[in-house]
DNA sequence: ACAAATTTTTAGATTTGCCTAAATTATAAT
DNA sequence: ATTATAATTTAGGCAAATCTAAAAATTTGT
């Protein structure tokens, strides 16, 4: 296919861009804002206009002039691929080499970029084709399709509700080392006991033991309900 | 350390620069020609003159204009390290992914090129520390040090000697698709029956079976004697 | 509606890595 | 010992990806 053309002929720096503006423009359903690129990227807003005209070019996003910008489907195809190659490496590192949750990430963003098909449906295959990364975070298939699981932030559900800690919003290594450190990881099965009105903690049985959360642990842990009571 | 500042901060670029100019130094005794770097990267004279001089800025080549270039210590400490990992990746892929032996180049030319000491540690460990790679090659260990293994080209040795066939001199793809079609693999137990004055083709005996390989072919497979008879 | 503040783009420069064409140095041949 | 040939380097330029500073467009506040 003459579309499929640039697969393999896309820079580093090309890639990374996508993936940004995909995740940017998950949240809001507006145009992506180059200073939102420039800051996520740690990057310029000149550099981001540089780079989103060429990208322009190649038909990967649509573009015009302080209007933002956003993925075209081929752009879209493009980022889905790279995340599904990113999730599936961390799952490789967590899985077959050991690598705890706060440490994939950096060498996946690495890995992500290495060009084979065969590679990455290979790898699919040794992992037994997971649906979730180590952060619960969804792995699209070999044509981009994926369900983002149904799930809740814990500080968003109501008193004694209960579920399975499924994912985290933050995936920052301070936060997953304090998850750690604390016996926080997806599978718990989690309640929550009681709302402080004070300052909105959190009073939570995880895996039957009680402790005491603040709001904003809880606001960067998703859980699956499952039992209301 | 002070000189091991270099690891994290090289280009792709200036590592495959280390890599050739470290096997071309292999072969030869004498310092290595710009003009066989630019061969055998398919770049032109020009550009070596350009990527040498950055090299010998930062300590790794030693260089002065006409008289080719030779590896410093810790431009050889560079290539080893990039060594290792290129050929743990092929083990990689082979014994993992089952890729076979004629694949695995072109994916480790990209994989020898991430950055985490970690990931490569972790994966001789999965690899139960393996010692040669999928075409026979010496992977160096942790610091650098690999003994090459005791070998002969087929080519070379007397009538009437057998060995274990250990290694290819070409690792071209279209070489060893040659071999899997003869059913001619690593480990194979083969003896030189007769040399044929004419052509010098050979005739042999691979575990058990009859066939005869032109001198060419012997001339790029490597066998360890063991049995002179 | 219009001035002020913010966002975005342009202009011009820099670094890496490559190129062609021309000049220089080394080597081989007579 | 010159001359011819081959190898190497320099000069000058180009594209990608970044930057700073300045200009232009948009959005916000009154
Ligand atoms: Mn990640
Ligand atoms: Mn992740
Ligand atoms: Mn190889
Ligand atoms: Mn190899």
């Amino acid at each position: 296919m003459y579309f499929c053309v640039n697969k393999y002929l896309m820079t580093r720096s090309e890639e990374n861009y996508i993936k940004t503006i995909f995740h940017l423009g998950r949240k809001g359903t507006q145009e992506v804002a180059t200073n939102a690129i420039a800051e996520l990227m740690e990057t310029k807003p000149s550099s981001v206009t540089d780079m989103i005209k060429r990208l322009s070019e190649k038909d990967l996003v649509n573009y015009k002039r302080y209007q933002g910008v956003s993925l075209t489907d081929l752009g879209n195809k493009t980022a889905l691929g790279i995340i599904r190659k990113h999730r599936l490496w961390e799952v490789f590192l967590v899985e077959k080499l050991d690598f705890s949750w706060d440490e994939v990430h950096e060498v996946a963003e690495q890995l992500e970029h290495i060009k084979s098909d065969k590679l990455i449906d290979s790898l699919d295959k040794l992992l037994a084709y997971p649906k979730f990364d180590p952060h619960g975070d969804p792995i699209p298939d070999k044509n981009g399709g994926f369900k983002e699981r149904d799930r809740e932030l814990l500080s968003e559900v109501p008193i004694n509700t209960g579920g399975v800690c499924v994912g985290v919003k933050d995936s920052s290594a301070t936060f997953l080392k304090f998850l750690d450190k604390n016996g926080i990881a997806l599978g718990n099965q989690i309640k929550v006991m009681e709302i402080e009105e004070f300052d909105g903690s959190l009073n939570i049985e995880i895996d039957g033991r009680k402790m005491q959360i603040s709001h904003v642990i809880a606001s960067n842990l998703y859980i699956k309900a499952s039992d209301e009571i």
